[in-house]
DNA sequence: GTCTATATACCGATAGAC
DNA sequence: GTCTATCGGTATATAGAC
């Protein structure tokens, strides 16, 4: 289980170059980056051994990025972006808080399935640096944006009141995070299953009636 | 932001030992030392960080503990037995699986919440070295004895049997175990408050009825 | 664009004086 | 028990040949 992964040949071809171009591919970089990101933790993980992984050199590898913290960068706002315009199609649907809500929890689980490592990767960031920080003011953004949407479906009676809405969003928001800690597609639940387990444990609770 | 802790006088006394015993306090500096962890990660903390906001150095620091890996060992074994603890008090109760379970649901959070540092430190580790890998055992164990008391309440007719008990389970803890990300003690929810909330939503919803 | 070699800094850990 | 000094190793990042 030491975890040793083979090298990526679709992001970088080695040689002197004659092959078809592109010789990289910053998508497939990224995607392998993240991915032992998530491994080893994001500070655990050295240039070396992602250099390694890609199949390519650490002085090559500079030369297309400029260190480990723009592969974050990059990683942290694919994530961001896609669960921001899951909350701006909700605020463009044309329906009550409730179903506006709901539409943002189906979305983020969505989002989360489809964008796993990236939604794991933004999730374990504690805001150690500028690029952390700054995606940790995200999703605090976000967080405040989904807290109003609980707040205007209490007032209008369709969520239960009994609860703030900051600890209801963050209890709910919590349940679907940790998805990410052990959901892999490919699985007995798929997707939209997934989904509608996750809304409806949400919503209805899981006592039996 | 950049989060500079004092020292803390309370685990080490530095000078020539003439003061009182003892000089030193491994409750106090497991203390910092967690929350060093949680702040910016165990990886990232250096022995020397470590030490110097311990107010001693990092030789008198290696005397009294091996290196960080043991302070870490310390940190998730204290974690693990309590949170174990509350499954073995909770299977000593005279009463249904429905019943038994909500003790364990309570009982996580009160630990979760009275061992914050600790619990937050342990739900963070990934299994990179043996310490977190069997760290990552006992998790997995509890996990597995949870989800056999969910079952046990579905058997019972009195939890939902439309999940299979393996993602009830982790949703509801995913739920229990994000409270480390926001809740603070000493805040406008108290403690009890706190798990009554939380076992509230995992077991009614948040619809309005 | 990729290579080897290297600069500079910090890491965990230890030796030996006091 | 704590100190200074230092070991060997690895980190990020760059220089310069090809």
């Amino acid at each position: 289980m030491t975890g040793n992964t083979p090298p990526a040949a679709t992001a970088f071809r080695r040689g002197n170059g004659r092959t078809d171009r592109p010789p990289y591919d910053l998508d497939a970089v990224l995607e392998i980056a993240v991915a032992t990101f998530n491994e080893r933790g994001y500070e655990a993980t050295s240039i070396s051994v992602l250099a390694e992984r890609l199949g390519t050199s650490k002085s090559a590898l500079y030369y297309h990025v400029s260190g480990k913290e723009e592969l974050l960068q990059r990683a942290l706002d694919r994530a961001l972006g896609e669960l921001e315009s899951v909350l701006e199609a909700a605020g463009a649907l044309d329906a009550g808080a409730a179903d506006r809500l709901e539409s943002v929890l189906r979305g983020a689980v969505r989002v989360l399935v489809a964008e796993l490592p990236f939604v794991t990767l933004l999730l374990r960031v504690r805001g150690n640096t500028d690029v952390e920080r700054d995606a940790v003011r995200r999703r605090r953004e976000f967080d405040h944006r989904v807290s109003q949407l609980v707040h205007a479906a209490q007032a209008e009676g369709s969520l239960r009141a009994d609860l703030d809405a900051g600890t209801t969003s963050r209890l709910l928001f919590g349940m679907i995070n940790s998805i990410v800690e052990w959901y892999r597609p490919g699985g007995a639940l798929d997707d939209e299953a997934l989904a509608d387990a996750t809304v409806s444990v949400a919503l209805d609770g899981l006592r039996a009636r």
